[in-house]
DNA sequence: AATAAGGTTGACCAATTGGTCAGTCTTATG
DNA sequence: CATAAGACTGACCAATTGGTCAACCTTATT
């Protein structure tokens, strides 16, 4: 039950302070990540609501009393879950660069979300649930970062269009469109699984929506001539 | 449908007196309905865990006690509401038949769909996060109209495939796809209102998600030559 | 050893909530 | 009117849960 942790150290001469604040320093890291990780499969199965600071605790292999001596409230937990998503779901966009050939840049922003959705599907359904709940804990700075990063890509598109690489198109609709075909198979696996017959999705599931999505975005777009 | 009366065995006395009149039919009609829409707008918001029964009644302008006599437990009015939506769900796959050209039944499973998650916003996101959520209360007689219904359309798709009336497509994926399109903007409106700096969407961006959706499908998909 | 300071937790509390129940109200029928 | 059956509700209860707190533990420093 103790995060204990193989302590120990070799060379516990204790001279320094500094030394210690060290370990206290690594030690709170290593419970806040292991309460950020279990409040993100809790939150993403039961949801905001549903949750217990109890259940988050257990599965942190701490009492609940410790996990709100290190996050007061349930909302200061969730909020530093959805913060820590939120960069994920930011570093996916890099791909959208001015620099990069959009035929290039949506091959693989498709390929690299897909494969977020993959590998991280707790938190991509955990930011589906909080956008279908209606975003009732992102507050107004998330709100802004989210906004601003957007803006950014939009432009990119735009000078793609600009430059006559692209058709015209909506950047803003282009990405709704792209958000939700390469996250739907994390966010809707049980529906996934029910229609498919399957305990669980595997990576040729996720594979052939890749080649699927790409396929249809890059000639949707008349970006396939290349 | 299968609102559960529970008779009571009232017929114990060899008479059944049909007490119920129209009236009474009636009103029961008018106050589920009212439940149930509630429910809908309530179990939306907060998810199952979040939402109350209180607030659910309040909402339909009963008691808490009355939903209760009405529905029995939490779960079976969420069922109920679940039940419905399902109906709406399948309906919209009507257009997906094997007598209509692939780029129509296409082109008009989008509209339809769009225009569902338009008008009956809160049912879409309900579904959206039962999903997300894992479907843990879809029972194995919804999961198997689902199947059933899936199966079926994946049928016609794959008659437009061998009938060289479409290009080889995974069929379920495809419908993946289509789902998870025509549902984002009603499903992440939150979403789309941060990035839009809107406070709410209208007709004309689902016009415009309508059209972009049909453009990229149906040249996608290589359907739109015809 | 003594001190200090942060880390950890069991026990506890107040508020919420799903669900129950006894009693009241309404209305068709005899 | 009297009856009976369903419709309805306020009051209530038991369980859950977010959050608190005093006490205890661990460890570096003096």
């Amino acid at each position: 039950m103790k995060l204990k942790t193989e302590k120990t150290g070799a060379g516990v001469d204790g001279r320094q302070r500094k030394r210690v604040d060290q370990k206290q320093v690594l030690m709170r890291a290593q419970n806040t990540e292991k309460l950020l990780k279990a409040g993100e499969r809790v939150f993403s199965i039961r949801g905001f609501d549903g949750a217990t600071t109890a259940e988050i605790a257990k599965k942190a292999g701490v009492s609940k009393s410790t996990l709100h001596y290190y996050f007061g409230t349930k909302e200061e937990i969730y909020e530093a879950v959805m913060n820590r998503i939120l960069d994920l779901w930011v570093s996916a966009l890099e791909e959208i660069d001015a620099d990069v050939e959009p035929h290039v840049a949506i091959q693989n922003y498709v390929a690299r979300k897909i494969e977020y959705s993959r590998i991280y599907p707790e938190p991509t359904r955990l930011w589906a649930m909080e956008m279908t709940g209606g975003a009732r804990h992102f507050q107004a700075e998330l709100r802004q970062r989210v906004f601003d990063i957007v803006e950014e890509k939009c432009n990119v598109i735009d000078g793609w269009i600009a430059a006559g690489k692209m058709e015209p198109v909506n950047p803003h609709h282009l990405l709704f469109l792209l958000w939700a075909s390469t996250q739907t198979l994390a966010e809707d696996a049980a529906q996934a699984e029910m229609v498919l017959k399957k305990s669980a999705l595997d990576k040729g599931d996720f594979e052939d929506a890749r080649q699927l999505a790409t396929r249809i975005f890059l000639r949707g777009l008349n970006l396939n001539n290349t």
